[in-house]
DNA sequence: CGGTATCCACATAGATACTG
DNA sequence: CAGTATCTATGTGGATACCG
């Protein structure tokens, strides 16, 4: 993986760029989580069933730092953090909108789009 | 990676199930080149600049394996092979075009959408 | 609760050389 | 030209335990 490292980083191609923030086995569905609204950490942990702490912890932090994902915390006992998805995150909800779309056409459904009028 | 085995090949997620499609570093890209038509093994070798043969070569399988990809053998000297989309490859050029808007409005430009009008 | 630390497994991809 | 074979590198993620 590592899309953005080697050759891509220098890429004008707004596809390849696109790829390599999306890349990632959770990625787009910590996104489309978020994408309904704010989260909390042990909440993503649980729809994103089977992630591990440490792989949801590092998914965050990268998503951050792209300024896709704002973290929130607050001083409380018990602590609680907050996820939630920049204006730079809302609008990638419409590439996850479009995949919807297509797995709903192609790869949910029996028959492909052309059989089903 | 291998979005596909574990927990999400049972999902009905229709975003889980697109993301095991295109996620891989080389899926999306590969794609790209396809959608502007039928390629030869040694030009998507070129436009993919730095991916090795062997690499190409398994994905070009794995999406022959799914349907997204034809694989078209002429018995000629020198060999050659075309590989072009099926429908449902086609399709996914339609996702792919929202990541290229995405990657416009926010990877390619130094001002954020909102401020371009 | 919301993580981090550590160690480990495995899939994916690169380099290089070679073949029908 | 269009690959395959082999061997290696590394990233990416999982398991588990523990911490503020």
């Amino acid at each position: 993986m590592e899309l953005t490292k080697n050759h891509l980083d220098d890429a004008v191609c707004p596809v390849a760029r696109t790829a390599a923030i999306i890349s990632g086995k959770w990625t787009l569905l910590i996104i489309r989580d978020l994408a309904s609204g704010l989260k909390r950490f042990h909440q993503l942990e649980r729809s994103l069933c089977g992630i591990s702490p440490k792989t949801l912890s590092e998914r965050l932090r990268s998503l951050e730092e792209e300024g896709i994902v704002i973290r929130q915390t607050y001083a409380e006992v018990p602590p609680r953090v907050e996820y939630s998805l920049t204006e730079k995150g809302q609008d990638l909800v419409s590439v996850i909108d479009c995949m919807r779309s297509y797995g709903k056409r192609w790869l949910c459904q029996d028959k492909p789009a052309s059989e089903r009028g």
